[in-house]
DNA sequence: ATGAATCCATGAATTATTTTCAAGTAAGGC
DNA sequence: GCCTTACTTGAAAATAATTCATGGATTCAT
């Protein structure tokens, strides 16, 4: 009924004040104008002008859709621009999904610099996901899966951001912390602290302690690093997570790290997304500032 | 570029999860909407949907134009409504003039009602004009005009609403007030007190005094009505109103209505519009309910 | 006054767009 | 594996938009 060339006529010809000259501006005759507003009249059941002279006067009805198609025409102005920059991958939305703890501190330092380069993209990070993180990832739930595990699917592509290695932190005053690395027997006597979460998906059981059968006194649970290793701080346990991670707490609080093992684990953590979405220019940039980022932690 | 049709097309699809379903509640084929759509997409550069199996799921594009079409869908549905209420005369804006300073005060009278019955219409009174009552009829600026003056000219009609009695106003303890009627002369020793207006559009210049060579002792101007009874009541001079204006303010404070010569100076209120304005309904209401409102005054 | 110029309306012809029709392809259910 | 469902696609048909050519009305200048 109304439409959209219907508003920039009666924009048009209120700017600038005749139909030939409207007609002139939209690269149109005057004709096609005067034929597609009679025809509207028509289905509205009024003039939207009445003739005065050789001038038109803007009825009621004329003077209602000249102000609907002052509020209506930039909101379609406005849609084509950023659509289009949807299109060129300017603007979009960035869930990333975390299958790795630890890497959330990690993942702080990456988006800061990334918001600020890429102003149309809305960042959101997910934790939890029903169905694992590649279920998360097929379903539309994020667009990008930071996992140490990259389970291969089709349709999906992984990219290694960076590498660490992953230690077992003690108090600084612990026997450990002097040693060259540890051994799986010496955390019979201790405390393990973990994140919440199945001992398959955790290394220093299924790289570590699991192949030379030990396993330690006790283990406990903690969601935030923050107070896992305040824990450890305060010689309530001991943990395992990535070396530069450690390293950057040792500043603030009396907390060593071990190698794990003479040879130590070693670790690489991926990116995961849909390869539909490998050309996405806002995620591509997402993939290259993750790979920097990592240098200034090594 | 894009259209309210492809807005109409992502709502509907989004509503009833398919284009099938979509081209159907939509009174289209399938067909009909894959092309339309794929237009689209051409011109935007990118897709609005991706096939997942069978089903579309909508892009970041999608997405938005969903968002979009569900802010400015609503807006094309309201104006319409709107316009066909204005086409049917229900909904406008009818811009009272007054030519005629104690009209005023029956016009308030007329208004009240009337916008109960009119609740699309805005009212609006003006009291000056450029070019004079009937210029600003032709110049649009007001759609009625209340006047005593049907100055006759092609394009407008008036219709007479109300006949009254122009009457001298004199303090209850005047002399004037017991005698049947005023003369001129009378006059000649007293102050006047008239609206600031020419003196040809006063009648008891035009009408009285004029014709018998007479005039007052002094001319004083008040803008209101009601400073100006004020005036009258505490003996400061006396005015020419309408007689069912003066009665009604004889209640309140001590007032007296002399008629003006042996026969009395008649009058009648018309208003007038546009000859092209006589078949919208809220303005032939506004007529007949400004008829009716008379009734009670006499 | 009269003629020229400007502006809008209109009907017919043309052009463009939309819609349908008729296959074709791909995925999901039995 | 076969049938059903759902979307695509190209060509034909239907519809709609646009132009062309013209006419009527008004304004402006002479």
């Amino acid at each position: 009924m109304i439409e959209r060339n219907h508003l920039e006529i009666v924009r048009e010809v209120d700017r600038s004040g005749s139909l030939t000259a409207a007609a002139d501006a939209l690269c149109l005759t005057q004709s096609a104008l005067s034929h597609a507003m009679k025809k509207l009249e028509q289905q509205l059941g009024t003039p939207v002008w009445v003739r005065e002279g050789r001038k038109l006067r803007p009825t009621q009805s004329g003077l209602y859709l000249l102000s609907l198609a002052n509020r209506l025409l930039p909101q379609f102005d406005h849609a084509e621009e950023l659509v289009g920059q949807i299109a060129r991958g300017q603007r979009g939305s960035l869930r990333i999904g975390m299958e790795c703890h630890p890497c959330y501190q990690w993942l702080l330092k990456v988006v800061g610099p990334y918001l600020e380069e890429w102003p149309g993209v809305d960042v959101d990070v997910k934790q939890r996901f029903q169905f694992g993180g590649i279920g998360a990832l097929f379903g539309y739930d994020i667009d990008v899966l930071v996992t140490p595990d990259p389970l291969h699917r089709k349709g999906l592509v992984y990219e290694p951001v960076f590498d660490y290695e992953q230690v077992l932190v003690v108090p600084s005053d612990h026997p450990l912390a002097s040693r060259p690395w540890a051994e799986p027997s010496d955390l019979e006597s201790e405390t393990l602290i973990t994140y919440p979460v199945d001992a398959e998906r955790l290394d220093i059981y299924t790289r570590f302690l699991v192949p030379a059968h030990s396993s330690p006194a006790r283990h406990k649970t903690i969601e935030t690093t923050d107070i896992m290793l305040q824990m450890v701080a305060a010689g309530r346990g001991v943990s395992a997570l990535p070396r530069w991670l450690v390293e950057e707490y040792a500043h603030q609080m009396p907390i060593s790290p071990v190698r794990l093992g003479r040879e130590g684990i070693d670790k690489q953590i991926f990116l995961g997304l849909r390869e539909r979405d490998v050309d996405v220019a806002y995620l591509q940039s997402f993939m290259t500032m993750a790979r920097e980022t990592t240098w200034g932690l090594d």
